[in-house]
DNA sequence: AAAAATAAACGTTAATTAGACGTTTATTAT
DNA sequence: ATAATAAACGTCTAATTAACGTTTATTTTT
């Protein structure tokens, strides 16, 4: 019988850069931890790997146990493995990075973590590597959003243009020309215009659009190109 | 004392998808394994992780093993970790691509791998999941060489054009019209122009170029546009 | 020694796209 | 009524792209 009994196992987690937008902000969710180690310290919401689990399954359960939210979007970032990244013992932790809609988000689900949303430029600083996972986890998501429309998966079922530009100010922290990005925005063929509008921001009031699901999954892997010159906004 | 008495721990490896070039043909190093599991069949090189190494330095060391080779390009292209991947005992693997240039790598560095260059269209199927990681690093490498200059990694230090060209029809499956490209390719500036010509391809001959490596360094994160349509490319 | 063959390298053009910027419109507040 | 304002639509120029044509350097053939 062939085993491996010569290696040393180590312990496999997973940690979640959730992101969330609630129309007007974009933010991340953390926890404060109320067990050890790093107990009353802020982290990313994570846990280690079920024995029947594979790596995406936990990832959704640790999703679910904290936001109660399923079928989120959720992407494999990369796999941490410095051996002195955890002080207890030595961990690989895989980091995953989520998309959400924080409409859908309701408050503490459970009491053993007490989470709370951060504005993505005000999160207090994180236990471990933790603060490197969001910075790289940050980048991933700019790269991406560059050139897919990734950043539909925060908003709510309806949105306004406005909206989804704003969301695109904040992702990349610049200013966008509105009359280029409406454009872009409609020639991309992914939304769809609904007749009632959004007066809460305006005076006019913006017209609501919804996405176009099938077209969504069609074009997913199409360039865009809703930020000029991306490759400079990406790494800041 | 803290400890994460109560969780299971796991073998973590890393494995390693090599491209490499040798100046005509896009190819595969891989592996016919001369150990325990699965001895006798082809596999992706790979080892477990150190308790002091870290990700990256496992894959180096992994691929410094068979190649005799340091500093090449290594990039992770992501974890795997369903469960079942490895039937002697759960291994969570963590995939890292290489790109070489084979005239650099000497054959049979040691004899417990016996190593062997396979096109990339041509290759024998792999043990576990690895067909799964081949089939993924083969798009990745496809996507981020549409934006990104990471195939001069696997060119010798002089190249000529075409053969530039040709490796990118081998890379996408595709014909390339050879007018367009040259003149992208010069547009990048990327390239030094050699005296020196190669003449065994063809009469006229072809100027051999070398990187400029300041400049790639300097450019690597620009989006580059070498190939038309690449989206339509990249998932073959 | 001239002609043919051929890949390499350079050039042209038309269509499309991108980005800068101007104008109109719907609505509310004054 | 008028002013104010964000939303939405429009225009123009420059830059980029891709399709396609031409010339050139060299070797092979005659």
């Amino acid at each position: 019988m062939i085993t491996y009994s010569e290696q040393t196992r180590v312990l496999v987690a997973v940690d979640c850069i959730i992101f969330g937008f609630d129309g007007e902000q974009l933010k991340i969710l953390l926890i404060k931890r109320g067990f050890q180690p790093a107990k009353d310290q802020w982290s990313l919401m994570g846990g280690f790997v079920g024995a029947d689990e594979n790596l995406y399954g936990a990832a959704e359960r640790i999703l679910y146990q904290l936001t109660g939210l399923k079928d989120l979007y959720l992407e494999q970032l990369k796999a941490y493995g410095s051996p002195e990244r955890d002080p207890i013992e030595r961990t690989i932790s895989v980091a995953y990075f989520a998309l959400i809609d924080i409409n859908k988000y309701k408050t503490q689900i459970s009491d053993r973590y007490h989470a709370e949303w951060f504005l993505i430029n005000d999160a207090p600083s994180l236990i471990f590597d933790h603060d490197i996972m969001v910075e790289e986890a940050k980048k991933r998501i700019r790269y991406k959003a560059a050139l897919h429309p990734i950043l539909f998966e925060l908003l709510p079922k309806k949105f306004t243009i406005p909206q989804l530009q704003n969301l695109y100010e904040q992702v990349y922290n610049t200013k966008i020309d509105n009359r280029n990005f409406i454009r872009k925005v409609n020639s991309t063929d992914l939304l769809i215009k609904l007749s009632e509008k959004d007066k809460s921001s305006s005076k006019r009031g913006a017209f609501y659009y919804t996405l176009d699901k099938n077209k969504y999954k069609a074009k997913f892997q199409s360039f865009l190109n809703f930020i000029p010159n991306p490759e400079h906004l990406i790494s800041m």
